[in-house]
DNA sequence: CGTGCTGTTGAGGACGATCAATGACGGTGG
DNA sequence: CCACCGTCATTGATCGTCCTCAACAGCACG
C-alpha cells in the first residue's frame, strides 16, 4: 500500500472528485472555491476567490510560513495537506492544527501580523498556496462586509479548537487520538474515511508518544473502528464518535458574528 | 517584560489598591479608569468606561455567565475574581482562564453569541460585574473604532492563552504550574507576589490532581519559591520564571490589529 | 541495494492519578 | 467560649498510564 502521504481532498467544489491515491502526487485538480473552517459556501466567497492568485508550490517538509511573518498578504492553502506548530525546545513538535485545501494558513498570524508567537506553518506534503493581497482584500471587504465576519469567524474558530483540544488533553491517549481523527474527519468532509496523516503527525498533534500512539491505533484496529492495513483509515466512524464523545459543534462557525462587520482601514 | 496587559482586558487604573487575598475575601475597592490592551491613548477608553454601568454582585460560586448564553450585552469584571471552564462528563472541571477586575468575561461569547460551547463563567469570589449594551457598545465602536480593535486583539490574546496552554500541558507538573503561576502574575500586575486562588483552582486549570498540585507547590516552597505559609504568594519571581521557560509575549496585544477597523452594523 | 522514513513490538521505569485519612483555619450557632 | 462544620491543605500508599530506549520490519526512493 501507498502512504496515505500526498493524497489531499477537494470538497468545495460541488462535482469535484475526491479520491484519494498515494505518494507525492499531486491529485487535487483544481479548486473552485476556498475552504476555511466555518467559512460557509456564499456568493461572497466567488468574488473572494477571484482575488487568489496561485503563487508557489511548497515542497514537503518545507516551512510555508515562518515564525516571524509579518504578511503583507493573506495565505491560503490551495492544496496538499499543512500543518500549524511550534517546537519544544526539546525540539518536539506540538501541532496545533491540520490544514487541508481551501483553508486560511496562520490566519491569526494575518489578523495580528505583530504577534511575537513563533509559530510555523508547514506542508505535510507539497503544496500549492495562493495569496491575497492585502490591498485587494481591502476592497473586496468593502463591497463584501460578511466576507470579513467569515475571516473572523474562521479565527475564532481557530480558537475553538484550541479550546477543545484542552479538553481531551486532559483525557487517555485513546481518546485524544480518536477525537482528533473525528476532528480530521469532520474537517475533511462527510464521506472521507481516509484521514492523510501519519501517526507521527497524530503524534505529535495529540500530544502522545508515537510508540504509545501506534499502540493505540491497533487498539483502534481491534475494536473495529481503523482498517488493518497501514492506512489511518476509518472505517467505523460512528463508534469513533462514541469512543471520542465528539461533538463537532465547535466546528461550526454557523451565523457566528452575524451582525459584525469588519472592514480594513488604510 | 514590557507591557503585559492580559487577556481581554480593561485593567483598573495603576494607582488602586487592588491587593487581592487569599479565597474568600475581595478586596477589589474601586476601578477607576480601564485600560485595554492595543490602545495607547486612553481618551477613547474615556468615553469606554462612560458606557458601563454596574449591574450586579455575584456571590461567590455562582455562575455569572451560563452555557447557553447569547447576550445582548458585554460583561466587564469590575471586582473580584472568577473564571471560565467547561465541566467534564465526570464532573472534573477545566478551568480556561481567570478573569480579574477590568477583563472582558467571556468575550468570545459575545463576539460569537451563537457558539454552542458549554463555556461557564463563575466567580472564585464575590464579585461585581459591570455591563455594556450592545446598542451603545454599537455607538461607542463607530466613534471610536480603535476600540474595536482592541475587543478583536483581546479575543485573539485569548485564543494566544489557550495555545500557550497547550504547549506547557506537554511538561511535568511542577513547570506546568509554574507557568501558570507566572501568567497570573503577569495579568496581576507588576508589584503583585500574591496570587487569590487556590490550589484546587490552579489544579483544574493546570491539569494536575489537586493532590499533586499541592506536592509541586512544596517542591516550589523548597526551591524558595513560594513562601512557607498557606498563601499563593512568590517570593522568588525570577526563578519561578526560569522553572517555567516563561515568556509573557504571548500576553502582549502591543500593536496588533493596527490597520483594522471593526464595527458593529445592526 | 543501501538509505531513510514510517510502522511495529518488547521491556523497564517515571510521573502522576486515585484512594484514604488527617490537620489547619474560618465561620456559625449554641 | 466551645462544639460543629465546610473548605482547603497535607501526607502516605498503591497502581495505572504512558514515556523512553532499543531493535526490527515494511516500503519508497535514489
Amino acid at each position: 500500500m501507498g502512504k496515505v502521504l500526498g493524497v489531499c481532498s477537494l470538497r468545495c467544489g460541488a462535482g469535484l472528485g475526491s479520491h484519494m491515491q498515494h505518494a507525492g502526487k499531486a491529485l487535487c485538480l483544481g479548486l473552485e472555491k476556498p475552504r476555511a473552517p466555518g467559512v460557509a459556501s456564499s456568493r461572497h466567497l466567488d468574488a473572494f476567490w477571484k482575488l487568489v492568485k496561485v503563487r508557489d508550490r511548497i515542497e514537503r517538509g518545507e516551512t510555508i510560513i515562518g515564525p516571524m511573518h509579518r504578511s503583507k498578504h493573506l495565505t491560503l492553502l490551495v492544496e496538499g495537506v499543512a500543518c500549524m506548530s511550534t517546537r519544544h525546545e526539546d525540539g518536539a513538535r506540538q501541532i496545533y492544527a491540520f490544514y487541508y485545501p481551501g483553508d486560511f494558513l496562520a490566519l491569526h498570524g494575518f489578523l495580528m501580523p505583530s504577534s511575537t508567537e513563533p509559530l510555523e506553518v508547514q506542508a505535510l506534503t507539497n503544496c500549492f498556496i495562493g495569496t491575497i493581497d492585502r490591498n485587494l482584500l481591502e476592497q473586496a471587504l468593502q463591497h463584501h462586509p460578511s466576507l470579513g465576519q467569515s475571516l473572523w469567524g474562521a479565527a475564532m474558530i481557530e480558537a475553538s479548537v484550541h479550546r477543545q483540544r484542552l479538553i481531551i488533553m486532559r483525557r487517555p491517549a485513546l481518546q485524544r487520538v480518536a477525537h482528533l481523527l473525528c476532528e480530521q474527519l469532520a474537517r475533511l468532509g462527510s464521506d472521507q474515511r481516509l484521514i492523510p496523516l501519519s501517526q507521527i503527525e497524530i503524534a505529535d498533534a495529540a500530544g502522545v508518544s508515537v510508540v504509545h500512539t501506534n499502540r493505540v491505533f491497533q487498539d483502534l484496529r481491534k475494536l473495529g473502528v481503523l482498517s488493518k492495513d497501514r492506512l489511518t483509515e476509518v472505517v467505523d466512524k460512528q463508534r469513533l464518535h462514541e469512543l471520542a464523545t465528539f461533538d463537532g459543534h465547535y466546528l461550526d462557525a454557523g451565523e457566528a458574528l452575524s451582525g459584525w462587520d469588519v472592514r480594513i482601514e488604510g
